[in-house]
DNA sequence: CTATTTGTTTATCC
DNA sequence: AGGATAAACAAATA
């Protein structure tokens, strides 16, 4: 398993980058778009009026939360966009030659701005509305960086699920939007809770840990990631955990690689016990 | 050739 | 109803 290949897992910092690859083409005329449609990725979309609509019209904004993007049309429609495990946001120059795994393509002032995603598990979204925001993006949950995002919300989250493992319940989008696989092993080494805890279990000091640690880790990522895709340091569990016979860069224990609620999960059996 | 891996959603069972 | 589990998705890789 290589790193490189971790990497492209878009969970926060990820997502932001990618979204970033396509200011770009902001502000100028779109004089073609091209797509697939009868792909998986445009399920519910009727890409015949994306197509319609988005063809002459200028993008004035790209916003992500958590793992969503939403990339906001002149006329107010709403292109949503959602990377899944293998989807990628990228700008080339034009002429542009469409690649076998390219869906969704926007030529705009010189460039095309392209949706990449060899397994198709991502999902593009389209709502031509133009008074309010659609549901996908308006009903979503505080972002993690937020003032929202409070110690006490965090603690009614955890009493709800208080059965449930914790790195389950990390992973849940609809209560912390944006982590991921690596981000949550990240923070509960960090955070020294052993990642299928139940989350009843935990003492005051470690939900407090735990809050913290969320907190650091997102904006961690962020500040590694999201400008340009910067290597962690190698003080991050990140650069260790996919390796066989990584080590924990704390300890220097050997780290543990097994599956806890149903994904691989890599943690440090000296910082972390059950 | 087959088995495995990978993140998310969906379905099903308890 | 919350939670566990498995399947499905598509393609690369071992």
């Amino acid at each position: 398993m290589s790193i490189e290949r971790t990497r492209e897992m878009p969970e926060l910092a990820e997502v932001v980058y990618y979204a970033r690859q396509w200011q770009v083409g902001l502000n100028r005329p779109i004089a073609r778009v091209r797509l697939h449609s009868g792909k998986r990725i445009f399920r519910g979309v009727d890409t015949g009026g994306l197509v319609a609509t988005l063809t002459g019209q200028r993008l004035r904004r790209i916003e992500t939360h958590g793992k969503q993007i939403r990339v906001l049309a002149e006329g107010g429609q709403s292109l949503g966009l959602h990377l899944g495990m293998s989807g990628r946001m990228l700008a080339e120059s034009l002429p542009y030659e469409s690649g076998p795994h390219d869906h969704l393509a926007l030529e705009a002032g010189g460039h095309a701005l392209i949706f990449r995603d060899p397994r198709l598990f991502g999902r593009v979204r389209w709502d031509a509305g133009t008074e309010r925001a659609p549901a996908w993006w308006r009903d979503l949950p505080p972002d993690l960086l937020s003032e929202c995002f409070t110690p006490e919300a965090l603690r009614a989250t955890l009493e709800r699920h208080h059965r449930a493992q914790i790195k389950a319940i990390l992973l849940n989008q609809a209560h912390f939007p944006g982590l991921g696989n690596w981000m949550v092993d990240e923070i509960l080494w960090r955070a020294g809770i052993h990642p299928g805890r139940r989350v009843g279990s935990l003492t005051t000091s470690q939900v407090n840990r735990l809050y913290r640690t969320i907190r650091e880790v997102c904006a961690d990522a962020l500040e590694v990631i999201a400008d340009d895709w910067s290597t962690p340091p190698d003080s991050w569990l990140f650069n260790h955990r996919w390796k066989d016979g990584g080590r924990c860069p704390k300890t220097g224990v050997i780290l543990v690689r097994e599956t806890v609620a149903g994904r691989t999960t890599c943690w440090s059996p000296a910082c972390q016990k059950l």
